[in-house]
DNA sequence: CTCCTTTTCATGCAGTTGCATTAAAATAAA
DNA sequence: TTTATTTTAATGCAACTGCATGAAAAGGAG
């Protein structure tokens, strides 16, 4: 008897698997480098500073950036003392929330942002969109997004 | 005068390049994650012993490893003394090159490539096939080998 | 209110990675 | 042959990550 529920991963899923591990991780390796080649922080920095800008009052508490960037409590927590320590964002007392703390994105990591977007958009397009058609992005997009919880 | 070459990225290319990065992150945690809760080391090791495994003589020269993991030379070197100490695999000197080692498989290396393939492709299944029809999977395979240097 | 549980954030420690450098052998050049 | 360049691999150091734990406040049960 066979259980449906259980059953292997086909072939072509199997190497659609090895071959996702291995485009996004050399990809995302070239991205990083032009980045730092061009004297940047890491993308993680990016991520982090876009994630405030786009906040209601360019802040947010650290458990809601854990959330949308699934990234882990310690990670988060020592990514934020970085980002403070270069003054781009700035920790703050929650007013509301003894326990927790509010950072608050500052105007040098909004410049930051600002400076680093041309590079990393000419990465995207020179490591990953140049390789694509309109159709095919789009049918990433859809296909990846299967991959994602609750979409 | 534009310059074709040089064109920006499309919007939804750059939501397919961020959809990318999140869903492999993500897919790859989770099943880095089953794998360590059954007690295997991590997926970096079970690459490395698949691609001696898969080697003429079950053996290479670590420079080869490098080039087929994309990895970077320092990082190859300490993954293989790990491997070592494990004693899942063997460094020997290189009879035709006394720079260099040969790095090859053991019995206990093979052994472990064996018990671990059950966990992961179960693993693979239902963090990542499930999610996926052939077609998708196909198509997937597909677009992502136009980002591979070569493809 | 008091006690217990949960949530939020920080941190010590060990293991890992990136960077730069070193050492040694092979290869090429003079 | 002698010297310079390139290739191969290892390693000291600093930065980063994962894990476990701890501290402090919030929330809930009695």
């Amino acid at each position: 008897m066979t259980d449906e529920t259980n059953e292997d991963a086909s072939p072509i899923t199997i190497d659609a698997w090895a071959r996702l591990l291995r485009s996004s991780a050399t990809v995302l390796e070239q991205v990083e480098a032009k980045l730092k080649a061009a004297g940047f922080p890491p993308l993680a920095w990016y991520d982090i500073l876009l994630e405030l800008k786009r906040a209601e009052g360019r802040q947010l508490r650290p458990v809601e950036l854990e959330r949308r960037m699934l990234l882990a409590q310690y990670n988060v927590s020592r990514l934020i003392d970085r980002l403070a320590s270069a003054e781009l964002v700035e920790k703050r007392k929650s007013p509301e929330d003894g326990r927790g703390i509010v950072v608050a994105l500052t105007a040098k990591g909004s410049a930051l942002l600002e400076d680093m977007w041309p590079v990393y958009k000419s990465a995207i397009q020179s490591e990953f969109a140049c390789h694509l058609s309109e159709d095919d992005a789009a049918t990433l997009f859809r296909l990846l997004g299967k991959l994602l919880p609750g979409k």
